[in-house]
DNA sequence: CGCACCAAACTTGCATACAAGACTGGTATG
DNA sequence: CATACCAGTCTTGTATGCAAGTTTGGTGCG
């Protein structure tokens, strides 16, 4: 049977691939039916989830994956900051064992771009992070880090990222050669680059407009080709629900 | 009507306060009917401090005060050592209005200093940390740090920590007015240097003996006195059982 | 006396039932 | 036609009941 952190584990991992968008509504209705479950397994993952910030419950309307603001963006993005340059600055030499896990994890990530799958793409490209976090000798704050990574990759998918994926591979790959040969400090500065690269990429105009996603998100398209005017756009399949997303949890 | 995060911040602030030590049993039915509730809040409350790191659940057996591992107490100070100076070393000038929050906040210490609840005085001398946190801009560490704090707390109790805490005291006054003048340099330094000194107060003997903890609190007391030698240990109202905690609760 | 075994009490794990608020769509009214 | 209102439906919030595992204390046997 199912437990309440497998079912979070499986919406944690939904959300770093990037097939659980922002907003996203997590009824508990469905979610037991989808596990199989009554709604107390899947009420305790979605309350351990909230409380690790990754989402929120409307009074009796319901459970919904955060939506950061620009201002949440901004201390996630300088949290991580705080915590991956920091640990590589205080560390020692990094250990044989170490930088063997992170060459797999890069090649894995390598592999991944090879392929198509974006959403193992963007799995691994987050938790690199997480596992350098774990090679360094600290599993606390690997777990945190966890959490804030989920939180950025949200930030990214709300805040339509530019960044590509084989920029944000290389930088990894970097990283991990400054560590192999000892150079902590450049590793920290690379650290600090990515990071920055990545929060860079992102369109966060200092926009007051609420609708301002909705608004972009249902413009017309460009070239304007001879689409009926109406309803189309409404069930136009390349725009799904956000509620068609839970499918892929299965 | 309470709610599972009243329950859960209580329990939190009991911890912070020194009134639960680490190893407490915390059951479900004492628990609700001590809020005068149903199992289901408690158990909701419980579940987000298991989220949290505060307490652990051992199936069918009950709720307990997490009783970190010397790894974990290295983990727990190192990753509040990277967070700390990190913060500290990316703030740009601090602020009036962060300097004088922080500055109410000293007082309160110093006031608690010359009162006699420890209690208040262990609260608040953690809270200066989130505190900080809170005053430096980055709301996300400020309530990673609350964890933390927490851990370092149940930490301190379950190691014995000798440190004092006027030295405590003094020591974030020191940062304060190193923050207030823009020395955020010296002021990095001397978090590093306060941290380091708390840690290095507990009693870390590198044991394997899972019983030293239960060997000391059970030791004879020294001067031997006339006391009887049968049951009175067991009675003796200076011991409390962890159990008895649960009533400050309250 | 020592040891194994067993039953009773206690604890959490999970499902379900019901209560209560929020939203939606329709309808009546101005 | 526009607006206010109201009932029905859907959602979460909370309590409770039962199942199942763990511990403890006692009891009988060797």
């Amino acid at each position: 049977m199912v437990s309440s952190t497998d079912i979070a584990q499986r919406i944690i991992e939904a959300i770093l691939a990037q097939r659980l968008a922002p907003g996203t509504r997590l009824g508990e209705q469905s979610l037991s039916m989808l596990f199989d479950c009554s709604r107390t397994l899947v009420r305790e993952a979605l309350v351990r989830l909230a409380t690790r910030g990754i989402v929120t419950v409307s009074s009796r309307r319901g459970w919904y994956v955060v939506q950061p603001s620009h201002d949440e963006a901004r201390e996630a993005f300088e949290a991580r900051r705080v915590i991956e340059t920091g640990l590589i600055r205080r560390t020692g030499p990094v250990d044989k064992a170490a930088v063997k896990r992170l060459k797999q994890h890069l090649k894995r990530e390598q592999d991944a771009l090879k392929g198509d799958d974006v959403g193992q793409r963007s799995y691994l490209l987050g938790d690199f992070h997480v596992c350098l976090a774990e090679c360094l000798g600290n599993q606390l704050l690997a777990d945190t880090l966890r959490d804030y990574t989920a939180r950025t990759t949200l930030i990214a998918m709300l805040y339509q990222s530019t960044h590509d994926a084989v920029q944000s591979c290389q930088d990894h790959v970097a990283i991990v050669e400054a560590l192999a040969r000892g150079d902590t400090a450049e590793a920290e500065r690379l650290m600090e680059e990515h990071i920055g690269q990545v929060q860079a990429a992102l369109r966060l105009a200092p926009t007051n407009d609420p609708l301002a996603n909705l608004r972009e998100a249902l413009a017309p398209l460009s070239p304007a080709p001879r689409a009926p005017k109406g309803r189309a756009a409404a069930k136009d399949p390349s725009h799904p629900a956000p509620e068609t997303y839970l499918g892929s949890l299965l």
